[in-house]
DNA sequence: CTAATTAAAGACATATAAATATTTATAAGA
DNA sequence: TCTTATAAATATTTATATGTCTTTAATTAG
């Protein structure tokens, strides 16, 4: 498998990527956000949810309801969604599933891990969601960009 | 979430470098790997299937049967034994999910994940069984090591 | 106050990984 | 050849993540 973040959370960062685009001045449907990104509307739904709880997203119910960032893109970065959603066990669990590991009683991995562990962490908490857009607008491929963004 | 390995991983990775730790004139058993590394024993053997058909474990049917390396422990690492047990999708999969994404027109977040990706491969080509058995010589935790192991 | 719109919540279904149990095939030794 | 020890193969169960469907609650506009 080899996997890094679960699905949830790879769709919790497209969506904010997709939500962080939209104008500021109203909310954003889970339904646009579901269509646009490609993701399951209801399973979309749990994981905003989610991300409102743990204070990156504002939601509202009713008629002009929807999804909103609830800090200012710069506020707002990759780990803390990766935190949100997944929880950032990458930080204490063992990379080869030794069950007593830890710093003063480590397994032959446990150093070098820590090493990239960091690295990782140090990367997530770089890339601001403002950062990211700016890569989007520099040509980075952010697949449900809108063809007219770069020059709105 | 945040997986690095599948748990058969983990488990392929302490088998062998339980394996490695046996001396080299007899099999082990799957029955005395299982109980050592405490992993459940059917699940194991099929890991250890696996590693055997990838050509990195020997095993032999009947009496006298089992399993032991198929190279020495320097010819062996980590590295081999994560890509046997579960491909190495890290090197191809883009981190945040994105259909699309590689080196062309790659994601936000595409050349920083590839460094990381590479320093984690570069890491576990480096880690042979040797090594680890070294480290855990000079004091690396293995916990199923016996403690009399040290002074053979 | 009513109807419409939207997210939230809960129940259910499916897919996949992990674990367990049972049967079969192979080799060794008596 | 027969019995025993062992891995290999197969089937079944359990746990967890993912995906779908239905109902409920909140908000707005009329």
């Amino acid at each position: 498998m080899s996997v890094i973040f679960s699905r949830s959370c790879e769709y919790a960062l497209q969506a904010v990527m997709y939500i962080a685009m939209q104008p500021r001045n109203q909310m954003v449907l889970l339904k646009e956000v579901a269509e646009k990104v490609n993701i399951p509307k209801h399973f979309l739904g749990k994981i905003l949810q989610k991300l409102a709880k743990s204070g990156l997203l504002d939601s509202q119910k009713g008629p002009n309801g929807g999804f909103a960032l609830y800090e200012t893109p710069n506020k707002i970065t990759a780990l803390m969604i990766v935190e949100a959603i997944d929880g950032f066990d990458l930080v204490n669990k063992c990379v080869a599933g030794f069950p007593e590991c830890h710093r003063e009683d480590p397994c032959p991995f446990h150093e070098e891990w820590a090493m990239i562990r960091n690295n990782i962490k140090e990367m997530l908490e770089k890339e601001t969601i403002e950062k990211l857009m700016q890569d989007a607008k520099e040509g980075k491929r952010i697949p449900f960009l809108k063809p007219g963004y770069l020059t709105k």
